[in-house]
DNA sequence: CTCTTGACGCCGG
DNA sequence: TCCGGCGCCAAGA
């Protein structure tokens, strides 16, 4: 397994940063990541979720459509419910409960990044 | 180097 | 709403 490079590492702190019970997409965590300084991509996203997600709360990133990846769709599920999160079959209310990150937030995790 | 493959996303039909 | 088509981008084959 590779091993995590700075922008992974970027990704992974954004997601560190989500509060219990709030959601963003991937593609929200990829605009964060990019106002950090990076170059970002949903996709992008998604692929440092699939290699390092279980060292962060990867179930809080869902598709922009509030539905949840369907490879972990079970376990998201699960995760959710357990901290209050509606889910609908596989649909969540990402609209309801999408979290941004305030300008001090920011700061913050630019200050943890800069390691 | 080219081609395929995704925990993605926007637009049309 | 539910696809299909594309664009996207890095990793593997």
């Amino acid at each position: 397994m590779r091993s995590p490079n700075p922008l992974d590492e970027a990704i992974l702190e954004v997601v560190r940063s989500v509060p219990a019970g709030r959601l963003l997409s991937y593609g929200d965590v990829a605009e964060i990541v990019v106002d950090l300084g990076s170059g970002c991509s949903a996709r992008r996203v998604a692929r440092t979720m699939a290699d390092f997600g279980d060292e962060v709360p990867w179930w809080r990133v869902v598709q922009a459509a509030g539905t949840l990846a369907e490879p972990v769709a079970f376990q998201a599920r699960r995760l959710l419910a357990a901290e209050g999160v509606a889910v609908d079959g596989r649909l969540v209310p990402l609209e309801r409960l999408r979290w941004r990150p305030s300008p001090t937030e920011l700061a913050l995790i630019r200050e943890r990044l800069r390691q």
